[in-house]
DNA sequence: TAGTGGTCTAGACCACCCC
DNA sequence: GGGTGGTCTAGACCACTAA
């Protein structure tokens, strides 16, 4: 049983040795792929118990430089560029150019790209989305997931829902690849002219499903976006619901200066 | 010593305990304002160990729904209104109004607000910064440093940096107050006039400094929100550096369907 | 099968808060 | 002083992984 040596110091124990952890991998002492030392030879070198190693362990985890598989070990992540995702994407040169969006940015950042579309087809709009098309909740949308993946992991998923009557007349919705500049120029080849998008974000851990859905350390920060397009009728045509790792990208907007 | 019943049940009991609290508080049998049940009767109800307890409590404060301080207990936090940050609210019909931009959003929002003056002085600009504004790093610039509280709670820490030649001959811009329309204002006042903003975003745990100054869990989500000015000239004549809870705001941004 | 992380116990001491 | 959370111990058993 312990003898208790007690919490008195200023700096607990364990913080003071995830700092030592994150600075060694910082200044390339631990190198990216290298393994962590296991938390037995942890209790050995620092002469504490495993528990306080561990909460240490949970700290460093946190800073996301380490992923920890549960037989293995710790692993020192090689630090992923992020993906930066600007408000530009959404520029009509760049769907002319053929490519959709997030495939121009993840070529832009020199990184393997993959797409997994998991379902393709009606459904019932949510309350939410219903609200945003500007349609009855329960009605029915097109409704295209899928699953985005970043050097072999996934890193988001997103929901696009777009108007049943929007839809119908146009076949390229309803497959895998909707041809070059994605559905935002088939929408457009319709006659439905974007005026505007308004993207709405917010940060939070994510939950047990959506962490083991993105290969996230549990409570590990997501954000979630939503995003309006927005016609010159002033319709939206599509509501796009976007869940993404928080570690994997930086978000950018430019804002005019308006009157 | 502990006779280890062991770990083995599929999902943790921690998780089950964190679980049905967090339920309690949905479901409202825990009221906002209520004091969770004590970690030592909850060992009591529980039957389990200390050590389990404390685990359950940390996944508990990672929903957000409560706010422990360490000789009272945890408190069931109100759910407070989040504050919709949009990208509208640089308009200068905003500032022409009179009010900050944070004051006329809190209003709207019926939140009481409070912004502290942390520091207003020369400074030596960060590596980035000054990069961002075109300077060398370490030359000096004005540092406006605040901390925005909302319902007597702090909710975010900015700071402002602008260049020495800029501001040398803008007196208010070294005042607490500066004025009606705040420092934006100022600066067009002066004749720099703004072409667009650029905010950054990026969302990521709290370090433990972070989590203390703005009075979250320990690892709860915070976002990094950097905004670079641009006048109409092309120069950057402000980098605003902000560090917000997550959990208490949204973010909005309209994105101008631009070729 | 050996090694690793994950869960749990029972008990100790400490620091903070409020009466 | 009595209660509360925070840190730490020493040891047990379990689940996952790889040789």
């Amino acid at each position: 049983m312990g003898t208790a040596v007690g919490g008195g110091r200023s700096v607990p124990r364990y913080v003071q040795i995830a700092d030592e952890i994150v600075q060694q991998i910082r200044a390339g002492v631990l190198k990216p792929g290298d393994m962590v030392p296991s938390e037995s030879e942890l209790v050995d070198r620092y002469g504490v118990a495993g528990g306080t190693i561990r909460k240490a362990m949970v700290e460093v985890r946190a800073s996301g430089l380490v992923e920890t598989r549960h037989g293995k070990g710790s692993l020192v992540k090689a630090r992923p560029p992020v993906r930066h995702r600007s408000s530009d994407r959404f520029r009509r040169s760049h769907r002319k150019g053929g490519k959709a969006a997030y495939l121009a940015e993840s070529e832009q950042a020199g990184a393997t790209a993959k797409v997994s579309v998991l379902f393709i087809g009606p459904a019932d709009a949510p309350g939410d989305v219903a609200e945003r098309l500007g349609v009855d909740a329960g009605d029915k949308v097109l409704a295209r997931r899928r699953l985005y993946f970043r050097n072999g992991t996934p890193v988001e998923t997103a929901t696009s829902y777009l108007p049943w009557d929007v839809v119908k007349d146009i076949p390229e919705l309803f497959s895998e690849n909707p041809g070059p500049g994605g559905i935002y120029a088939r929408l457009e080849d319709d006659g439905h002219v974007f005026a505007e998008f308004v993207e709405t974000l917010q940060a939070r851990p994510a939950s047990k499903a959506e962490s083991s859905e993105l290969a996230l350390s549990p409570g590990a920060p997501v954000v979630h976006l939503i995003r309006d397009a927005v016609t010159e009728e002033g319709r939206v045509v599509e509501v796009c619901d976007t869940l993404m790792a928080a570690d994997q990208f930086v978000f950018s907007y430019r804002i005019p200066a308006a009157d």
